[in-house]
DNA sequence: TACGATGCGGACCCCAGAGTCCGTTTTCCG
DNA sequence: CGGAAAACGGACTCTGGGGTCCGCATCGTA
C-alpha cells in the first residue's frame, strides 16, 4: 500500500498511470474486472509495482476504470433528460446503453459489483439520482408503473446485463431486445402483483 | 481425481458422503457456490480428502447439490402444468420459486452458473423443458407475448435474482415483487421492442 | 476373531494472484 | 550539467484454495 501523495508527480510517472488506466480499461471490457493486475501491466508496458504505485489496490484501478464509464452512462442519462417525452427517451437510453455494454463488460460489472469506494460509491450515486430523475419524469407523464424505482430499474437491467455478459453474448440487438423487455415490465398496465406476503 | 468405481461402498463411507453433501447443501445456500471445499469439509466434520474421495473435483459436489435442488424447483414447474390456467400457475411459481431463492444461493447459481458437468446439464435441461411447456401452455391460452420463451425467461429472472443475492436481500416479500414485475414484461400487451438493429 | 480391502484425514504440493522491496534508472531543478 | 529525489521493474513474499499422498483406523467377511 503506497500512500497516494498530493506532492506533484513526475512526468513519466503521469505518463505510465495513463497507460495502466488505458491498458486496464480496454481489457476490463474485453474479458471482465477479473483481468489480474499483472496482465493490466504487462498491457500496459510497466511493471506490475508501477501499477501499484498509482493505486493502492487493484480495487482503487477498477474504480477509476470503472468511474469513468459510469460517467459517460450518466452523461447519456442527463442528455435524455432535456427531451420532449421522457418514456422513450428513457427506452432509448436502455436500448443504447445495452449496445455498450455488448461491448464493455466493466461497466457491467460497476452497475452491481461490491466494491466500496468513496469515489465509486459517489459516481454510482450520482448516476442512479439521474437516472431516478428521468424515471421521475417518466412517470408524470404517465407511461409508467407509479411503484417504479430506480431501484427496480436497476435489479431487473443490471441482472439481465450480468447474465448476457455471463454467456457472452454479444450481439447487439439481442441486448436491445432484451432492454425493450425490461421496459415493458416498467410499463404502465395493470398486472400488479399477484397475492400474498 | 480419485476414480468413482461402481463397487459397492463401505457403510461409513456412504454416511459420510450424506454428511458431506448436507453441509455443502446448508453453505452452499446461505453463502453461495464459492464456499470452499475445506470449509464444507470442516463442517461434515470429515477431513478435505474425504470430499474428495466422493466427488472428484468441487465442480462435481456443487453439481450435486444444484441438481438436487433443480429437481424440486422442476417438480413445482410439473405440478404447475397440470392448473387450469397456465398464466397464474406459471406466476405463481415464479414468485414462490423467488421466496425458496430468497433463502438458497445456491440453485440461484445453479440457474446460471457456468458448471459442464452431464448430470447438471441434464437437470438444467430438463428443468428449461418443464418450464417451456408451462410457457408454451400459457401462451396458447393468450396470456403471453408470443415471442418469449423459456430462454427469455432465465435471462430476466436469473439475472435478478444473482442481482438480489449479490445483495443478500432477504425479504421474500421483496423478491416476489420482482418476480411479478418479470411477469409483467412476459404478458401481452403491445410494448414490442422499439426501433433499429 | 482375524486379516485384507476400503476408507480416513492431516500434511503436503501446486498454482495464481495480490501486494512489497530494493538496486537501478530517469527526471528535473538549481 | 550534476546530483538528490522520484519512479521504475523484476524478484520476492504471502495468502488461500484446489487437489493428492500415505501411514493409520475401520469395516465386514470368512
Amino acid at each position: 500500500m503506497t500512500a497516494v501523495e498530493e506532492r506533484p508527480r513526475r512526468a513519466d510517472a503521469l505518463r505510465n498511470r495513463a497507460r495502466v488506466v488505458a491498458a486496464a480499461t480496454e481489457l476490463f471490457a474485453a474479458r471482465g474486472l477479473e483481468v489480474s493486475v499483472p496482465e493490466i501491466a504487462a498491457r500496459a508496458g510497466v511493471g506490475k509495482a508501477t501499477v501499484y504505485r498509482s493505486f493502492p489496490t487493484k480495487e482503487h484501478l477498477v474504480a477509476a476504470v470503472v468511474v469513468e464509464r459510469l460517467a459517460t452512462f450518466e452523461a447519456d442519462i442527463r442528455a435524455a433528460l432535456v427531451a420532449d417525452e421522457a418514456w422513450p427517451a428513457l427506452v432509448e437510453v436502455l436500448c443504447r446503453q445495452s449496445e455498450v455494454l455488448a461491448a464493455d463488460r466493466a461497466l457491467a460489472g460497476g452497475l452491481t459489483q461490491q466494491i466500496h469506494l468513496p469515489a465509486l460509491e459517489a459516481a454510482r450515486a450520482s448516476m442512479w439520482e439521474a437516472l431516478d430523475a428521468l424515471l421521475a419524469r417518466a412517470r408524470e407523464e404517465g407511461g409508467m408503473r407509479a411503484d417504479i424505482t430506480a431501484g427496480d430499474l436497476r435489479v431487473l437491467w443490471a441482472g439481465m446485463c450480468r447474465v448476457l455478459v455471463g454467456e457472452e453474448e454479444s450481439d447487439p440487438a439481442v441486448w436491445r431486445r432484451y432492454a425493450a423487455l425490461v421496459a415493458a415490465a416498467m410499463r404502465a398496465d395493470g398486472t400488479p402483483a399477484p397475492s400474498s406476503a
